[in-house]
RNA sequence: UGGCCUAUGGUGUAACUGGCAACACGUUGGUUUUUGGUACCAAAGAGUCUAGGUUCGAGCCCUAGUAGGCCAACCA
C-alpha cells in the first residue's frame, strides 16, 4: 500500500504527540461550548468542524456544552437554535450539557479556594478595582480588601449567595498576583452578584461564576482532553491552568487548552453583537435572513450542510489571521449543487418570442433531462408552444460574433426543443422591443453555438424570485478604526423579481433546490405558499460571458499585448533575475542575450538600487551585473558604488556571479 | 511603554528528523458540451517579511529588527 501520508494540522499533531506519549485513545474527548446569546454563524462552523471533526476522526465523544453563566444575555430560544444548527450540519454530540449544571460544584470549589486563602471577597466599586488593576504596561496594586480573613471571606461569600447583597456590592476574586504581566492573572473575578432569572436554574442562584472560573473546571468535570478555542483566548490559558492547579486530582485527566485562528469571511461580519444590530435595526429580516452569515441564514439561502463542511475542511486550521474569500464558499456550494440539483427552466426578465411557422394552439411536451450529472435523476416533460418567453439579455438586433445568443437573421437552439431563427422585431412607440418574430426548424441535429432557456407563455407559472447581493460594500467592514461597519451597508442587497417558471415547479416544496439553467442555483423559500412560489437565489453559475462583456464595449482585442510591453525594461530584467541561476544553461544564454538587449533601455539610476540586493538573491545580482556591463560598455563611468558591488561579487560563493563580475573588473 | 502570538503566490493551507516550495480557490488560455455551466488539459503567479548567523545545504534552527493581531468588561 503506497498510502500518501496526509499532512496534519497543528492540533492534530498535538494530539498525535499526546497519543505517542502515552495518552490513551479512549480518553480523547472534545467539546463545542457556545454561549446561548445569539445564533451560530459561519465562523462557528470552523470551531464546530474542528472539534466534531476530531471526534469523528478519532471516534471520540464530543459534548455540546452551553456556556450559560450570564443570565443577562442568554435565552432558551438561542439554545434551541444552536442545537438545530449543529444537528443540521450533520454532527452528533455525545452529551448535551450546560455550565449551569456545575454551579453547585463550582461553588463548593470556590469555598475551598477561600479556605485555602486563594480567593477573597472584594467590596469596592468596579472603577476602583479597574484603577488598581493597572495597564498592560504598568503593574497593578493590591486593593484594601485583599487580606481579609478567611472567616470574613467565607461569611461574606455565603451571604452573597444568600442574596443579602445587591449587584455590584461584593464580588469574589482569586488571589493571584496584582503585579502579574498577564492582566488576567491580576486577581480575576470569579463570582458576581446577578439578580437575574436564569433560563435553566431560574432563581436558584443570585451569584454567577465568570467564564474563566467556569470553563476550565467544566472541561475538567467532563474530562475533556483537548479544549480548543480561538486565538483571542490565548492569554486566558495561564489562568485556565492556574484554576485547574487548584482543584485537579493528579490521577484524573487534565484538560489542555489550545488555540487556533478564527475564520473571517470577506464582505461580511462575524460578531454576534453586530449581527444582532442588523436584526434589531431591520437591515435584515431576522437571524435567518438569507443575506446573513448565520448558519440559519445560509440554510434558508439554500446552502447544504455538505457544502459548508467541505468549506470548513478546505479552509484549514492554523494560527495566523486570515480573511477567506467568499468565492471559496461559493465554489463549495456550486460543487455540491451541481451534482444534486435538478435543472429547470425559468425566465427572470422576459421578452416575448412568437414562432410564426408554428401552429397556433399546438402544444408539444418535450423531454427534458433533469440532471446530466446524475443519470438516476431521470426526465420530465416541458410544454412548447408558439409563444414563448426568453431572457431580454439573450436577444440583440445586432451583435458581434462573440455573442452566441439570438440576433436578427441568425439561429440559436432552444434547450430541449427546436432551433429558431430571428426574423424581425415588433417595437412599441418608445422603441422597446415587445416581440421577436422567429421561425423554427425541426432539424435539431445541427451544430449550433448558442443554446437558450425558455418557457411557454401559456403554461408558465409566475413566481417571486429574490436575488441577493453582498450585505457590505467593503471587504472587511468591521476592521476600520475610523469607520463603523454600518457605514458600509449595501442598500441594494435584496432585489425582488417576478419570474416565469416552467409548470413542473408548481410541485416544488419549501427547501427544494434547483438549478435554473444558465442562471444559477435557487431554492424554495420558507415564505412560499401554495398559490405563491418564492425562490431564493443561492448562488449564480460561474459566468465566463459576464467577464467578456465589459471588454466588448470598449474595443475587444487589444488588451493584452500592450500591457506586456508597458512593463519597463528594468522590471523585465528583474523578472529574469528571479530564475536566472536556476535555469538550464541553454536558456541562460538566451536570457542573457535578452537582458543585454533590454539593458540598452535602462539608465543607471534604475540599476544602482539593485546593488543592495541581498546576498541570497544571487540571480538578481547576476542580472544586475550583466545590465551594468552593458551600461559600462556604452560609456558609463565607474564610481565607488559600482566598484564596491563588483568587488563584493568577486568574493561571492556563486560561480556565475563571480564570472560576470570578472568580466567587468 | 510591557507580555504573548503570527509572518510562505491574489486568497487559504501544506512542505515528515534542515534536502528540487506543493494542493485548493481565484486568474488566463485551450478541448468537450443542447447550460458562456460541468468535466478535462495547460499556463501564469512565491526566491518563503528584512538583515545577519549556524550548515555542504535553511521556508524550517539561532540573533536582531520590521509589520500585523491579542491582552486593562462584575461579557464569553
Amino acid at each position: 500500500m503506497s498510502e500518501e501520508r496526509k499532512s496534519l494540522n497543528f492540533i492534530e499533531q498535538i494530539i498525535e504527540e499526546d497519543l505517542v506519549n502515552g495518552m490513551s485513545k479512549n480518553s480523547l474527548r472534545f467539546r463545542f461550548p457556545p454561549e446561548p446569546n445569539g445564533y451560530l454563524h459561519i465562523g462557528h462552523t470552523k470551531a464546530i468542524g474542528i472539534s466534531f471533526g476530531l471526534g469523528e476522526y478519532y471516534d471520540a465523544p464530543v459534548n455540546l456544552r452551553f456556556d450559560d453563566t450570564n443570565p443577562a444575555k442568554e435565552e432558551q430560544e438561542y439554545v434551541d437554535a444552536i442545537k438545530k444548527d449543529v444537528a443540521w450540519l450533520g454532527y452528533k454530540w455525545d452529551k448535551e450539557l450546560f455550565s449551569s449544571d456545575y454551579f453547585q460544584q463550582l461553588y463548593d470549589w470556590a469555598v475551598y479556594l477561600i479556605k485555602e486563602g486563594k480567593a477573597y471577597v472584594d467590596s469596592q466599586s468596579s472603577e476602583a478595582m479597574a484603577e488598581q488593576k493597572g495597564t498592560p504596561t504598568q503593574a497593578g496594586v493590591d486593593g484594601p480588601y485583599r487580606n481579609r480573613t478567611i472567616e470574613e471571606n467565607l461569611d461574606l461569600f455565603e451571604r452573597m449567595k444568600a442574596g443579602e447583597f445587591d449587584e455590584g456590592e461584593h464580588i469574589l476574586r482569586a488571589k493571584i498576583d496584582m503585579q502579574h504581566v498577564n492582566m488576567l492573572m491580576r486577581d480575576p473575578i470569579m463570582y458576581r452578584v446577578l439578580k437575574k432569572h436564569h433560563h435553566r436554574t431560574a432563581n436558584d442562584w443570585c451569584i454567577y461564576p465568570m467564564y474563566d472560573w467556569t470553563h476550565g473546571e467544566s472541561d475538567y468535570i467532563e474530562q475533556i482532553s483537548h479544549s480548543l478555542c480561538s486565538l483571542e483566548f490565548k492569554p486566558h490559558r495561564e489562568l485556565y491552568d492556574w484554576f485547574l492547579d487548584q482543584v485537579v486530582d493528579p490521577s484524573k485527566l487534565r484538560p489542555k487548552q489550545r488555540e487556533f485562528a478564527r475564520l473571517n469571511l470577506s464582505y461580511t461580519i462575524m460578531s454576534k453583537r453586530k449581527l444582532l444590530k442588523l436584526v434589531e435595526d431591520g437591515i435584515v429580516n431576522g437571524w435567518d435572513d438569507p443575506r446573513m452569515p448565520t448558519i440559519s441564514g445560509l440554510r434558508r439561502r439554500g446552502y447544504t450542510p455538505n457544502a459548508i463542511r467541505k468549506f470548513v475542511e478546505t479552509v484549514g486550521v492554523a494560527k495566523r489571521e486570515n480573511i477567506i474569500d467568499v468565492s471559496l464558499l461559493e465554489f463549495c456550494i456550486r460543487e455540491d449543487l451541481n451534482k444534486t440539483a435538478p435543472r429547470v427552466m425559468v425566465v427572470l426578465n422576459p421578452v416575448k418570442v412568437v414562432i410564426t411557422n408554428y401552429p397556433e394552439g399546438k402544444v408539444e411536451w418535450m423531454n427534458a433531462e433533469n440532471n446530466q450529472e446524475d443519470e438516476s435523476a431521470g426526465y420530465r416533460k416541458v410544454p412548447f408552444s408558439r409563444e414563448l418567453f426568453i431572457e431580454k439579455e439573450d436577444f440583440k438586433e445586432e451583435a458581434g460574433n462573440k455573442f452566441f445568443r439570438l440576433k436578427l437573421g441568425s439561429e440559436v437552439r432552444l434547450k430541449n426543443a427546436y432551433i429558431i431563427k430571428a426574423e424581425s422585431v415588433v417595437k412599441d412607440t418608445d422603441g422597446n422591443i415587445t416581440e421577436i418574430h422567429c421561425t423554427y426548424s425541426e432539424d435539431t441535429e445541427r451544430r449550433i453555438k448558442g443554446t437558450l432557456h425558455w418557457v411557454s407563455i401559456a403554461h408558465a407559472v409566475k413566481a417571486e424570485v429574490r436575488e441577493y447581493d453582498r450585505l457590505f460594500s467593503d471587504e472587511a467592514p468591521d476592521s476600520h478604526q475610523d469607520k463603523d461597519f454600518m457605514d458600509f451597508i449595501n442598500p441594494n442587497s435584496l432585489k425582488t423579481i417576478q419570474a416565469y417558471v416552467e409548470p413542473s415547479l408548481e410541485e416544488a416544496k419549501t427547501g427544494d433546490r434547483f438549478q435554473f439553467q444558465r442562471l444559477g442555483y435557487f431554492n424554495v423559500d420558507d415564505d412560499s405558499t401554495s398559490n405563491q412560489l418564492v425562490f431564493n437565489k443561492t448562488v449564480g453559475l460561474r459566468d465566463a460571458w459576464a467577464k467578456v462583456k465589459p471588454k466588448n464595449n470598449q474595443n475587444s482585442n487589444q488588451q493584452k499585448q500592450p500591457q506586456q510591453n508597458n512593463r519597463s525594461a528594468i522590471d523585465q530584467i528583474k523578472s529574469y533575475g528571479k530564475k536566472y541561476d536556476r535555469m538550464p544553461e541553454d536558456k541562460q544564454v538566451k536570457a542573457k542575450a535578452e537582458i543585454q538587449e533590454l539593458a540598452k533601455k535602462v539608465n543607471y539610476d534604475e540599476v544602482e538600487p539593485l546593488f543592495n540586493t541581498s546576498v541570497k538573491k544571487s540571480g538578481t545580482r547576476i542580472i544586475t551585473m550583466i545590465t551594468l556591463g552593458v551600461l559600462l560598455n556604452n560609456g558609463l563611468e565607474k564610481n565607488e558604488a559600482i566598484n564596491e558591488f563588483i568587488t563584493k561579487a568577486l568574493d561571492d560563493k556563486n560561480a556565475l556571479l563571480v564570472e560576470e563580475a570578472k568580466a567587468l573588473s
